[in-house]
RNA sequence: GUAGAUAUAGCUCAGCUGGUUAGAGCGUCGGAUUGUGAUUCCGAAGGUCGUGGGUUCGAGCCCCAUUAUUUACCCCA
């Protein structure tokens, strides 16, 4: 057998020893704060069947799920004597979208969020709602990887469904902020919109043609900036005149508060003047006619801002101190395509990194299984962006790494012997330690010590077993104490 | 899917218009030091120069192809 160069999947990595160590510590504080706001864990299969995945993230995710190739022969079925085949050349001639679903159907599963909403389905009868879950695993993504993008990476989901009540939402905004704070992130901005006001603007253009061109255009703002919003909105198809328009309501500045409210005037200005898609006129002030459809979604629309202003009382009497993280931020849009309501986004400052998480509420994502009429509200953590971020700005603790707390050295045979009951005890008084495996020169046992990352060194050569003693080395300081066992625990351990 | 960049030791990278035997730092291993790491000193191992073709008297360097990695677009955590 000829040797082969090992190598791994695109966009896949390992994570040794010090990396998981500190994705550890990042799961941990994810976990605690999830579990302190009432969520319950729950775990789903790597694999769901296509049919639960596809259609839900929009075509562009659709594309991006792994497919999963049937076992066996899937290419024909014997069943006795009967061979059939399971792809004909018609299939092949009819191209991959015939063939996939015949030689395909399971897949990776894309997000969490979509399993959870099936696990809902199907595990109805026995919920309590308002259901409460957190869901801290790995999700997969045929994307081209790049800075912040793999494909595959870990996700920390809370979700809430079968309530309405916006205090879900406020409850996001307070658990992003204890995370983030927890992780030492200071300059950070949770982004929050909703997916009524943004259908409003789009209203308020009287815009025709797919409304998700217009949030992916807007979405881009801060990063292609006014211009190319225009350019890329003229190319699908909108008259300088609605981006005009666009702009204006774009244009709102101030803080929070302000801004909300002034394209909320603006808005309901613009919900006012005569519109002239088909529908049924009606008349409401002064002879004037308005299309009742197009009259009554906006009315509906108007609803965003509402939402948004109830979260941010909630958060107020919460007595949320963080309002300068949190941002209004109208051309917030993400693309995935279930989101009815509040859309949440974080993004760490002064770091290049995309957004480190995401979520939202979606009024009928269980709705697609065959369980309409339950909203569910949820946002997720990118824990490998968070890592990134985390090591860039430098703010792991130093301990996150280490798992070792005590390196018992190893002098002889009978020094190994003698250190047993030590080891022993000092795992017994919840000292993470480890004896040194063979009789060695101590400068390889220290240099162990040193390249593990381990604060402390434990030694008793035949000098200080004479009386009972050790010597415990401090790694940092290199500073050296002679102690008893006690001593040595209380030190350890402190 | 589209476009660019890169590929030389375990890692990070030098390598002159194309010219003898391809280098450094870090790491590893051995020694100075058989009771002391990170710091000091000495030494050693480690390379089909991504792969396959081509040009040339001669290719790590030039050309073509191919694979991998990476950045950006699309989209997203």
């Amino acid at each position: 057998m000829s040797a082969q160069k090992p190598s791994l999947p695109q966009g896949t990595r390992d994570f040794g020893p010090a990396v998981v160590a500190r994705r550890n510590y990042i799961f941990g504080i994810i976990r605690r704060v999830f579990e302190k706001f009432g969520y319950a864990p729950l775990e789903t299969p790597t694999l769901e069947n296509l049919s639960v995945l596809t259609g839900k993230y929009g075509e562009e995710g659709d594309q991006l799920l792994f497919k999963v190739l049937n076992s066996g022969n899937f290419l024909k079925k014997q069943k006795g004597d009967v061979i059939k085949e399971e792809v004909t050349p018609d299939d092949l001639l009819a191209g991959p979208k015939k063939v996939l679903p015949k030689i395909a159907e399971k897949g990776l599963r894309y997000d969490l969020t979509v399993p959870f909403a099936r696990y809902v389905v199907m595990n109805r009868g026995t919920l309590t709602f308002p259901f409460k879950r957190y869901q801290i695993q790995p999700v997969w993504r045929a994307d081209r990887p790049q800075r912040g993008r793999y494909r595959e990476f870990y996700q920390c989901d809370a979700d809430v469904v079968g309530t309405d009540s916006l205090l879900c939402e406020a409850e996001i905004v307070l658990m992003m902020s204890e995370v983030l704070n927890a992780l030492g992130l200071t300059d950070y901005t949770i982004k929050i919109n909703h997916r009524k006001i943004l259908s409003g603007l789009y209203e308020a253009l009287r815009a025709e043609g797919k409304e998700a061109d217009l949030f992916v255009a807007i979405d881009k703002l801060d990063k292609i900036g006014p211009n190319g919003v225009s350019e890329e909105l003229s190319a699908k198809g909108y008259s300088n005149d609605m981006i005009k328009r666009l702009f204006s309501f774009l244009s709102v500045k101030g803080n929070f508060h302000d801004k909300l409210t002034e394209l909320e005037k603006m808005y309901k200005d613009s919900i006012g003047e005569l519109r002239d898609d088909s529908g049924i006129w009606f008349e409401i002030v002064e002879g004037q006619q308005y299309a009742k459809s197009g009259f009554i979604r906006a009315l509906e629309n108007a609803r965003g801002f509402d939402e948004i202003k109830k979260v941010y009382n909630y958060l107020q009497a919460f007595d949320f101190t963080q309002f300068d993280n949190l941002e209004f931020d109208p051309t917030l849009a993400r693309g995935l395509s279930y989101y009815t309501g509040c859309i949440f986004e974080i993004k760490i400052n002064n770091v290049n990194m995309g957004s480190v998480s995401g979520g939202g509420r979606y009024d009928n994502l269980t709705g697609a299984f065959g369980l309409p009429g339950v909203s569910g509200v949820g946002f997720s953590f990118g824990v490998d962006r968070l890592y990134d971020c985390l090591e860039e700005l430098n703010l792991f603790p130093s301990d996150a790494a280490t798992t070792t707390r005590c390196l018992v050295a190893n002098f002889d045979v009978e020094g190994e012997r003698a250190m047993l009951p030590v080891l022993r005890q000092l795992r017994e008084a919840g000292v993470a330690s480890e004896l040194y495996p063979e009789a060695g020169k101590l400068g390889r046992q220290f240099k162990y010590a040193d390249a593990k990352g381990i604060p402390f060194v434990l030694l008793q050569g035949s000098e200080e077993r004479a009386q009972g003693r050790f010597k415990l080395k401090t790694m940092s300081t290199g500073q050296e104490q002679t102690l008893t066992l006690e001593e040595v625990l209380a030190v350890v351990q402190a």
